[in-house]
DNA sequence: CGGTTATTGGTATGATATCCCAATATCTGC
DNA sequence: GCAGATATTGGGATATCATACCAATAACCG
């Protein structure tokens, strides 16, 4: 695996910021012409430093105004009672992000729903029903402050 | 601002996973032909539904092998510290997330780094330096079992 | 210093986005 | 239920862009 040089990270930069960027333009920004720029950026993909492309969606214009970090414990912590936690976490689409944590708490979710209604629904429906879970803390998000996916290059 | 119908919210679904699908494929994907998607699709974009396309990068690939979430409390939640807070975090490219929250503690950060050293010196040299925090407590994130940016549509 | 390998830059080609206009469908008032 | 008006759609033409190829340059190594 071959390191990533000053102007790898530089295309990893730009494209992170925006990846509608033609070749030119990204070519022009790290010092490069198209034809290289094109062939590094075509190696970051298939190495899969870059994973993918997307469209972000502006989360109030679909009408999420409630996003909530939940903290959970499960009552045992074997791998396969993990295992399936994640499995189950994993399908749900209001669930943005879970993590394994350190510490008194097991998993830390980032959940967005519509009002308070619907994350009501969310517990009811769905986390609540698994088997296993010792207990749930939610904790609201007041504003988003800062949401970036752009990772330090 | 008109309602987003039933095609707008597939086409949102679809780019939120790959933007580099084409006109065509997502025309198909939506059932409509390339023109009329091409315009809902532009639309979106003009009214901000659609706020900006974007390549995500492997946090492995890049070294960021630490992943922590910070709890801090202020010492004073005037609007005014609040806002020299938010500022302030919002330049540093190590902190990805960060939410007021309710409850007892006020923010939530999630901060990158490439392990527990450079950790410490992001701590050291930024975090514990600004003026104003009552306290701050780091969780350690083992593990990443779900990252998505793709909100529900 | 000469030979080898990796990287670069320019050009040609094919794919794709984008624009325009006509046709169709949907909506609205009577 | 119908006629006019409005919004939405579909297809084709054009311009832009990604991509592959090949020669030239630069970096590396004994």
């Amino acid at each position: 695996m071959p390191e990533l040089d000053v102007i790898d990270r530089k295309i990893l930069f730009y494209l992170q910021n925006d990846s509608r960027l033609t070749m030119q333009e990204l070519a022009d920004k790290v010092g490069l012409s198209v034809s290289p720029c094109h062939r590094r950026v075509k190696l970051l993909e298939e190495r899969g430093v870059i994973s993918r492309y997307i469209a972000t969606v502006d989360q109030k214009a679909l009408g999420l105004h409630v996003s909530v970090f939940i903290s959970i414990k499960l009552a045992r912590q074997k791998e396969e009672d993990l295992n399936r936690f994640a499995r189950a976490i994993s399908k749900w689409d209001e669930v943005l992000e879970c993590y394994l944590m350190t510490g008194n708490r097991d998993y830390l979710l980032r959940v967005v729903a519509a009002d308070l209604a619907s994350y009501e629904t969310f517990l009811k429906t769905k986390l609540t029903r698994l088997d296993g879970i010792a207990s749930i803390e939610s904790s609201f998000a007041l504003s988003q402050v800062k949401y970036s996916i752009a990772l330090p290059v």
